[in-house]
DNA sequence: AATATAGGGTGTATTTTTTACACTAAGCAA
DNA sequence: TTGCTTAGTGTAAAAAATACACCCTATATT
């Protein structure tokens, strides 16, 4: 890339969207900035990628780099670019987003100084974020919002077992509306993913419900694909 | 941007897909580049981007430089950045589409002569493009099947004033299917968001059909969006 | 004038999907 | 034993999607 003019050089960085779904709420994962600018913001995780590395693999590098976790499937939404976005001049970056399983609580903590902590931030309390990442956040949440309606991605934030009720908060949660309980179970049953386990809910002082898990063979036969997800 | 480690500099680059629709064929526009690498390939408009303009405006400014066409609204729909993509090094492509009515006619040619001609390349003739721009087309391809049979977002392609039955063929040519045609037009009247002209079709040897258009208030008012497009 | 040709235009019955809606059952706790 | 809380279930109605075939009309041809 030798000779090339200096104004084609830009900069560019990918930003994470990460979702849980701990104690009937949505979260997702930010860190708190330890560096200018926005030094003491919260922000999504993400940073500069290296020219050497695909942009998949830098957005799994970050995302370990900022929040120790590793190996999560992440999907590219969206690419940022305008000129504003960054105050020390033209970053483009490209968002990812991912769904993840978050039993009780999966703790997370950068492993370098550029982030001071790593937090999982309720979506109902969201503050606002560095740069112009309340926007990137809110695009990715329109996407996972749009795609659920007809594609039951939701899985992959549930623990391994679950209930129908459960599955049905968690809908509820990113619908941001009430479902009809007879008819949300009927579809998801009838969309063949599920599995039906010989198992209870235990530790609640009521009727235990039936536990399911979620079948990706069955999955893959109906939707035709693989669910965690199509490498670019 | 000062001091920045050189390995975090990349070039970038927009490339764009544009589709037309013409003597019932569907076209995407190409350019038969005149540079190395892949000199006398055909390729997507593409090229890189300043860093001093938005990632729009630059698609913009380069599908005129590579065309001649101006003042077109594009999507975007992925970012490519593997590593082999480009022969000279990591070059990362931010990918747009549109589709665009293509009376009878609309002549393009460069105004540069980093492409030798552009052409409306019937989508069956295809060729293998240059880079991995065939896989830039199929992805945008897939992307338009598929939002086309959940919003009616065809009426781009073709001329102002249409019958039912062109509005048919364009479905068919990019659903690659035969649609019935009863069906067919009591659901697009259904959608509400075609005006019926007092007008007919003229210079056909038979009998002429009604001519209809594409209505953008009522189009908005049932799909609650602008249609060309909403900007990042 | 008569006829041929080619696409225009229309309705109905059937199936499938979506929606609305309310009570009994089970398990635990007091 | 009773009370509490959530689990679990079916049916009727409405809406949407599908399958399917014939007559109409404008022009061209003889």
């Amino acid at each position: 890339m030798e000779n090339l003019p200096l104004q084609f050089e830009s900069i560019f960085s990918v930003d994470c969207v990460i979702f849980g779904f701990d104690e009937g709420e949505l979260r997702i994962l930010l860190i708190e900035r330890n560096e200018e600018p926005f030094k003491g913001w919260f922000a999504l995780p993400g940073n500069l990628v290296d020219n050497t590395e695909s942009i998949e693999s830098a957005a799994e590098r970050i995302l370990y780099e900022l929040t120790g976790l590793k190996g999560i499937f992440m999907e590219q939404f969206y690419t940022f670019g305008a000129l504003g976005r960054h105050p020390l001049g033209r970053v483009i970056t490209v968002a990812y987003y991912a769904m993840i399983r978050l039993n009780g609580q999966k703790d997370v903590k950068p492993v370098t100084d550029y982030a001071r902590q790593a937090v999982w931030m309720p979506v109902k309390d969201m503050p606002e974020l560095a740069f112009d990442h309340s926007r990137i956040f809110r695009k990715s949440f329109e996407k996972i919002k749009n795609k659920i309606s007809y594609q039951p991605i939701a899985f992959e934030l549930l623990p391994e077992k679950f209930t129908l009720t459960q599955l049905q908060n968690l809908y509820e949660v990113i619908l941001d509306k009430k479902l009809d309980k007879r008819n949300f179970r009927k579809k998801m049953l009838a969309y063949d993913i599920l599995k039906e386990l010989d198992e209870k809910q235990k530790g609640v002082s009521y009727r235990a419900a039936k536990l399911y898990k979620f079948d990706k063979r069955k999955y893959a036969k109906h939707f035709n694909k693989e669910l965690s997800f199509s490498k670019e």
